[in-house]
DNA sequence: CTTGACCTTACCATCATGGGAAGGACTATG
DNA sequence: CATAGTCCTTCCCATGATGGTAAGGTCAAG
């Protein structure tokens, strides 16, 4: 197998293959004499190892602890679940900092009529800075730079 | 205020303030004789603004869309709305996207007893690839890579 | 032998951010 | 004035995972 069959059976494209071979995610991979990589059903399957956690999020970093548990046939699934475990972690905590900006937006949006006039909580949110959520009928006051900034530079 | 007292104020690291202004996200600050860049309330209030819109997830590309609805003291509400729309459906996206992630990690974690035995469902699904959590029994016999995969690397 | 699809390496770009070096400017203290 | 320390300047490099492209070699089919 090449390395585009590997990469169609693996769903890891060629160019990751080779990354990933040269950054020592996996270990180089056999030629032909003509230099072309060789890859046999074990390196697919690890390939495809790889890409299954990649979908999982796992940064290649931890992939590279995954696989060598993989290998290992004394690990302990403490150790395996500890990673699974760390990712979820790090899942949440993104999800739920997504989550709070996705929440102030629509409450934002919500507040905003949404027409061709220009007074726009949304806007005077971002100006005014955080935690302003209750003074909508601040809009119209506190939004925009007020001027177009005469650069005054206090030279000196 | 130079620089560092401008990112103080503004939440900007100087590093940043410095980068938008190369980008163009931001106008070149005025410069003391000597070459430092000056920075009065107006630009710091512009900061704040960008500080706050990366805070909720926009890209710098956006906030320039927003700087410039902003400043138009002729814009329509409609097309910042619209703006805060497009970021909370991205948001939205990604959240699922890592929420899906995390659940089916959370399956896997549960199925592992987490001992310091090596039988794992977690390895053993990222072996098998996506759609075998049903398949648990199996853990035990698709996991690892059935051998070091004799590394038989022709030579270079 | 030519054509086209594939492989090789090597470099560049992303996106927003930080780190660091080399050198100049300002401030406070002797 | 000298010196130390903190700040500023520009320039380059690194991140993480991925894609793009270019220049050149290889292989299979006609």
């Amino acid at each position: 197998m090449n390395i585009g069959e590997a990469a169609k059976a693996s769903g890891v494209s060629a160019k990751m293959i080779r990354y990933y071979e040269a950054t020592g995610l996996i270990p180089a991979a056999g030629r032909t004499a003509s230099g072309y990589r060789v890859y046999a059903d074990t390196e697919v399957q690890m390939l495809r190892f790889i890409r299954r956690s990649r979908d999982l999020g796992f940064p290649v970093e931890k992939i590279k602890e995954l696989l060598a548990l993989w290998r290992d046939r004394a690990r302990h699934s403490a150790d395996v679940k500890h990673l699974a475990q760390e990712q979820i972690d790090g899942l949440e905590k993104k999800i739920s900092a997504m989550q709070a900006m996705k929440e102030t937006l629509q409450h934002l949006a919500d507040a905003c009529c949404g027409d061709n006039r220009p007074e726009c909580p949304i806007l005077a949110d971002l100006g005014n800075g955080p935690g302003h959520l209750h003074r909508q009928d601040d809009a119209g006051s506190g939004q925009g730079p007020l001027a177009q900034s005469g650069r005054r530079r206090a030279a000196g």
